[in-house]
DNA sequence: TTTTGAAGTTAGCCTCGGCTAACCGAACAT
DNA sequence: ATGTTCGGTTAGCCGAGGCTAACTTCAAAA
């Protein structure tokens, strides 16, 4: 199962959010993102489907090894790029703002 | 009219087959960017009805200022970030590559 | 016990932007 | 005059990824 840029967006959520809370549900994920319940529960069933994700009896989820590998390289090129907007002068807002959609456009090539 | 990724490449791909030959018609911009000439001809029918291109009686293909603002600042992007790639040490085509992709994600502020 | 509210799912709609199949019209060749 | 070929359009399909409306379930409150 090949990841898009939406797939990549939500681990990357729950990878954060896992960082904040000790249990992260659905709902979560939907108020982080910004997007309705329906179109989180569709996606978190493909992600589950695709093994990046497993879901408990309690409905807390959580990431797959591959899930956690796909997340963190995401969330290391958006802090990283981040840094380097801001570096550059960039203002943290933006900077962020533009890291989040350059972090999936970019290459492992280009990244190093 | 907004436009999307999609349109911005086909208005730099105009700007960039103009340079190379006197006339631009459907069927170059098809081959250019692989696409099946259906599609080409309900992106131009959008672009044309935006105001950003213009058809003459031979089908040939032009800008409209606006279009051709839009295609500037594009291929400014893509030239400007393919070449701080490669000064970066990467090979020109994945930078060409990935300069084709940040050149719609990074912000007018970051940019600069 | 009954009700209410929160979390999740199902069904189905919409836009974007590709695609194929099939058609139209003009130009050129036989 | 009759193909054939080339450029373009029309009609309609498909996947991705949002959305709303409406349901289910379950737990906590009345």
């Amino acid at each position: 199962m090949k990841l898009q840029e939406s797939g990549q967006m939500y681990l990357e959520t729950i990878h954060v959010l896992t960082q904040r809370s000790t249990a992260v549900r659905a709902i979560d994920v939907c108020e982080y993102m910004g997007f309705s319940k329906p179109s989180v529960s569709r996606a978190l069933g493909l992600l589950k489907k695709g093994g990046f994700v497993s879901v408990d009896d309690n409905g807390f989820l959580s990431l797959t090894d591959e899930g956690k590998a796909v997340a963190e390289k995401i969330y290391e090129r958006h802090t990283i790029i981040t840094k380097i907007l801001e570096y550059l002068g960039v203002d943290k807002d933006t900077a962020s703002e533009d890291a989040c959609k350059l972090e999936h456009a970019i290459s492992d090539k280009s990244f190093e």
